[in-house]
DNA sequence: CCCGTTGCGG
């Protein structure tokens, strides 16, 4: 990061200037300012056009050299004009160091010689350099112009240095260029790339002359600061002032649409496009994949995506990345196999996707290879590495994750966060607080994400004391204003440990309007323990919220059926079937000689059904020797019993682990991926099953996982 | 008098 110009501070400056009342001098003469080398040299030396033309025309190292001796002969060299040109050829050959040789060596170098520099260093993305110059420049008493506040601005925006850039600016308007619309379009973008967008829009509605760069910058920055409505906006006001959009703006709306996930809008971009035959150049074209990516329309996404005549590594990522974020990771990992075979390489992103599509579905095997692809042919940096922690620990392998953790040399505090989280979704709460005090030993400081990774690690593994102690210490010490999510795990761990009375005062004591989210938890917590007073309320507060997960409309169901409350149970259901939620479909996986499988309740179109409904049968009536009793309760319909336990028997979980069990060798440890929380008789089952078989099971279900083996589970049955 | 300078994709 560039440390700071150390320049005398122009006069006013504070801040965002306008925000407190800045008044621009129009050309200050506050500072001594030698007059630029050009300027006189013009009065003294003829030909001073002939040389710039000479200077122009040089295409190669020779006749940059050659007029380079010319001016040396001619004696212009020594008296500083034109000596931008001749840096300006040497930047334009790629020869930066040599042009930074002949830079070093000027006698006298005018403003020209010094933007030529600098805008070589701008091209080649060094902004540290083009400070160091700028400010160079600025002691040495030489006018800056438009085109040296631009790029300075320009390297401010690079480097999120807003500070810097507001220095930079309210100079540039003591200079006279305040209303220069490409130093003003520099400062639109400095303060929306630093998510300052109100102070953008109050630059932006006091520029006297606007240009379509101006537009673009407002619209994307609107768009990119997750503020869609007032890009789209912002579009709207830009055509009633009378100017037409080009692609570059209509890649900002795209990126609105995206964010906003309207179709009728996303169309209408894509049509004015096409309406004012703008050209469709790769960036519009992806943008367009993106957009109707993000807003879950794959299809129309995959049509944009095959009818683009010139693709790239971003174009397939956007594709692919819009698969995996929509939950379609068998698609995307396909797709990253037909990107390789036309000839891309996977880079960054689409192999961030790869592994964010393999931990959805929990496909380890996969995930290592892509691990192995990422160390073979990419650095591995800390947010690859996050991202493989992640992979590694929701797929079941823990330890690898935590090996990982270990190899990560500068980790930051999402690398801690991702760790602990891991410790806690596998019910090491023990091991996530330990590693939270070897961060707190670190000079990273733990934030609400942290807390969060923390508290929920806390609530997996039923440590209330641990919880509530450092609840406490997170708000009394590390001033960490405590967020919903803190207190949905602190309600969800009390609650469960069957303190609902604690967990309700805790509720009371919150300062935000409690969310549906603390109430869910208080009312899970209730139908555990069977407290059906606070049970009662929560129920309610959860009905008035009106849910639209049918998951929680299952629960408060199943709350009624325990408080033996049958009228309630029927108008729970009466609401289910009335506003027409689709109920998710219950899923397991399990992956096989490096294959994943999947598997439907009830499913019986499985080539191998036969051998599997078998096995479950033999099983079955194993685990009824050894103790085992189907719990009904867990199927809703109202059936009789017996078909009641026919059906426990084929809920998906049980499929696959069947399956697994028939195509593994003795002794091999079964992964169960599932897209629902485990249900409870499931649970009961698979524990007898690891006795009778004496396998490792583990299942992983929507929120955390169960090691079972011999009989017991790592969850402690507390779920 | 001219030139260089500002906005876009996963």
């Amino acid at each position: 990061m560039f440390k700071s110009l150390k320049l005398p501070l122009p006069s006013n400056f504070f801040c965002c200037p306008f925000a407190y009342g800045y008044k621009p001098k129009l050309y200050s003469n506050n500072i001594e300012l030698r007059k630029s080398a050009s300027y006189t040299y013009m009065h003294s030396l003829p030909c001073p056009n002939r040389l710039r033309a000479l200077l122009l025309a040089c295409k190669d190292k020779a006749s940059t050299s050659k007029t380079h001796a010319l001016m040396l002969l001619t004696g212009l060299f020594k008296h500083g004009n034109s000596n931008g040109g001749l840096i300006a050829s040497y930047v334009k050959i790629g020869d930066i160091k040599s042009a930074r040789k002949v830079f070093d060596v000027l006698p006298q170098r005018g403003v020209d010689a010094w933007n030529a520099m600098i805008i070589a260093y701008s091209r080649k993305e060094y902004p540290v350099e083009v400070l160091n110059l700028y400010s160079q420049m600025i002691l040495e008493g030489v006018r800056p112009d438009s085109s040296t506040f631009t790029v300075a601005l320009k390297a401010c925006t690079r480097l999120l240095d807003l500070k810097t850039g507001e220095e930079i600016w309210c100079r540039a308007m003591d200079f006279g260029f305040e209303y220069d619309v490409f130093v003003g379009s520099s400062v639109l973008n400095l303060y929306a790339k630093c998510g300052k967008m109100d102070e953008a829009i109050m630059v932006f509605d006091r520029m006297p002359r606007r240009d379509l760069v101006c537009w673009t910058t407002m619209i994307s920055g609107f768009a990119q600061s997750g503020r869609p409505i007032e890009a789209v906006d912002m579009f709207r006001r830009m055509q009633k002032e009378g100017m037409e959009g080009d692609g570059v703006v209509m890649v900002g709306l795209t990126q609105a649409c995206g964010n906003l996930g309207d179709l009728k809008l996303s169309l209408s971009v894509h049509g004015y496009l096409i309406r004012k035959d703008l050209p469709m150049d790769v960036v519009v074209q992806t943008s367009l994949v993106d957009m109707y990516a993000k807003n879950g329309h794959l299809k129309l996404a995959c049509h944009v995506f095959k009818n683009m005549p010139c693709k790239n590594v971003i174009s397939w990522g956007a594709l692919i990345s819009g698969f995996a974020q929509n939950g379609f990771a068998g698609n995307a990992l396909n797709l990253l196999v037909e990107m390789q075979d036309c000839g891309y390489r996977p880079d960054l992103v689409s192999l961030v996707s790869a592994l964010l599509a393999c931990t959805q579905v929990g496909f380890l095997k996969l995930g290592k290879s892509t691990h192995g692809y990422i160390v073979r042919r990419l650095a591995f940096d800390r947010v690859l590495g996050t991202a493989v922690i992640d992979m590694y620990s929701k797929c079941g392998a823990l330890s690898w994750a935590r090996t990982l953790f270990d190899q990560i040399n500068s980790k930051d505090s999402i690398s801690w966060n991702a760790m602990i989280t891991s410790y806690g979704i596998h019910g090491h709460g023990k091991e996530a607080l330990s590693l939270f005090l070897e961060m707190t030993k670190t000079n990273l400081k733990p934030d609400h994400a942290t807390f969060s990774s923390l508290l929920s690690a806390f609530s997996h593994s039923g440590l209330v004391e641990e919880g509530q102690y450092w609840f406490n210490r997170m708000v009394s010490e590390y001033k960490v204003p405590p967020t919903e999510k803190h207190y949905v795990c602190m309600v969800d761990l009390l609650a469960r440990a069957g303190r609902v009375e604690e967990a309700c005062e805790l509720i009371d004591s919150m300062n935000a309007e409690s969310g549906l989210a603390v109430w869910v938890a208080l009312l899970a917590g209730c139908c555990k323990n069977g407290k059906f007073l606070i049970g009662e309320m929560a129920a309610k507060k959860v009905l008035e919220l009106n849910p639209d997960d049918l998951g929680i409309y299952s629960l408060v169901s199943n709350y009624y059926a325990k408080a033996r409350k049958w009228d309630d149970v029927a108008s729970v259901r009466k609401i289910m079937k009335k506003t027409g939620m689709k109920k998710v479909p219950g899923y397991s996986l399990v992956e096989v000689k490096g294959k994943l499988h999947a598997f439907l309740m009830e499913d019986k179109s499985h080539h191998q059904n036969e051998n599997m409904m078998q096995l479950l049968d033999k099983l079955d009536h194993e685990m009824r020797a050894i103790g085992y009793v189907p719990q009904t309760e867990f199927v809703l319909h109202s059936l009789d019993e017996e078909v009641k336990e026919k059906m426990l028997c084929n809920h998906s979980e049980r499929l696959a682990i069947a399956f697994g069990l028939l195509n593994t060798g003795p002794g091999t440890r079964l992964l169960i991926i599932k897209n629902l929380r485990v249900c409870g008789d499931c649970h009961e089952a698979t524990k007898f099953i690891t006795k009778i078989v004496n396998r490792e099971i583990v299942v992983r279900d929507v929120k955390r996982f169960h090691h079972i083996k011999n009989g017991i589970c790592s969850c402690g049955d507390y779920w």
